[in-house]
DNA sequence: CCCATATCTATAGTCGATACAGGTTTAGAC
DNA sequence: GTCTAAACCTGTATCGACTATAGATATGGG
């Protein structure tokens, strides 16, 4: 048995982001020692690091919910956990085309500007003009 | 002078987010009528246009605070302006890269998953054990 | 036995908004 | 002039996925 330290280590999770995930009910309550401090077994272990491989690769929270309870179930059809996967594929790849334009703007406004006074810095006048650029870029920035 | 209303439509950003943005300091308070509504004139159409534009192109309002604060000092040197570009570009080159290996890795899996049980699913399969991996694909996926 | 380290709980903060509640002002129709 | 619906006001809470802090308790090596 493992404490939460320990399983860390072992998983490269740091500590509190363990505790963390029991308190919103992806990893089930651990056991405790007498003095009331959490021990982890081999499978606990696997279970956290699913869920880090998962975060790694850009899946939610939610999702990996939903793809742990699938896993715990071997004898379905696997369909689920290939249509969250194919969502994450679809998600990142509008990302990638996303961060491709945003990409293409700045390498654009850095390389036409000549580096002298603001009042001429191609930086400053295409954030203030977006006619200046040569994408569509709309939509929140933050995905 | 324009109601917050028709400056959020001015510009597409959000009737709140505008009062966000005046809470947090990034637009200056703004002027009142005599029953307390917010008025703008012309300059705050700009100033928040190019706030749009460039969250649009993914900087942070940190960023954006200093952007415009370099905008209004138009004889200073741009090399500020453009070091924060510059950041910026190599923030998206760095996330580029990053999904460009996640994009992979999902490709991977879903391309080799018979789509059967799921005790034969390659996602599931994959996702508890990163020795399937092509790629490193380390630290967080948030960004 | 002592002490440094690890662990415990509970709470607050991060970023960039968005949603809601409950009240006031405004603009247009009559 | 009056009515009503829309827009506006403030303040607070929520989202996702953690991270940080404070103050108390437990553990392990010397
Ligand atoms: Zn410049
Ligand atoms: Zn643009
Ligand atoms: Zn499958
Ligand atoms: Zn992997």
């Amino acid at each position: 048995m493992l404490s939460i330290g320990k399983l860390s280590g072992a998983t490269g999770v740091k500590v509190p982001t363990i505790r963390y995930y029991e308190q919103i009910g992806l990893l089930p309550r651990a056991g405790r020692s007498t003095g009331n401090q959490r021990l982890y077994d081999r499978p606990a272990v696997e279970r956290l690091a699913f869920i880090r491989h998962a975060r790694e690769l850009g899946f939610s929270l939610e999702d990996i919910r939903e793809l742990l309870a699938l896993a715990d179930d071997p004898e379905k059809p696997c369909a689920a956990a290939d249509l969250i996967a194919g969502r994450q594929l679809a998600a990142v790849n509008a990302r990638l085309r996303r961060l491709e334009a945003l990409r293409d703007e700045l390498q654009r406004m850095l390389a036409q500007c000549t580096s002298g006074r603001i009042a001429d810095c191609r930086v400053i006048e295409v954030l203030g003009n977006h006619a200046l650029c040569a994408h569509d870029h709309a939509e929140a920035a933050g995905a």
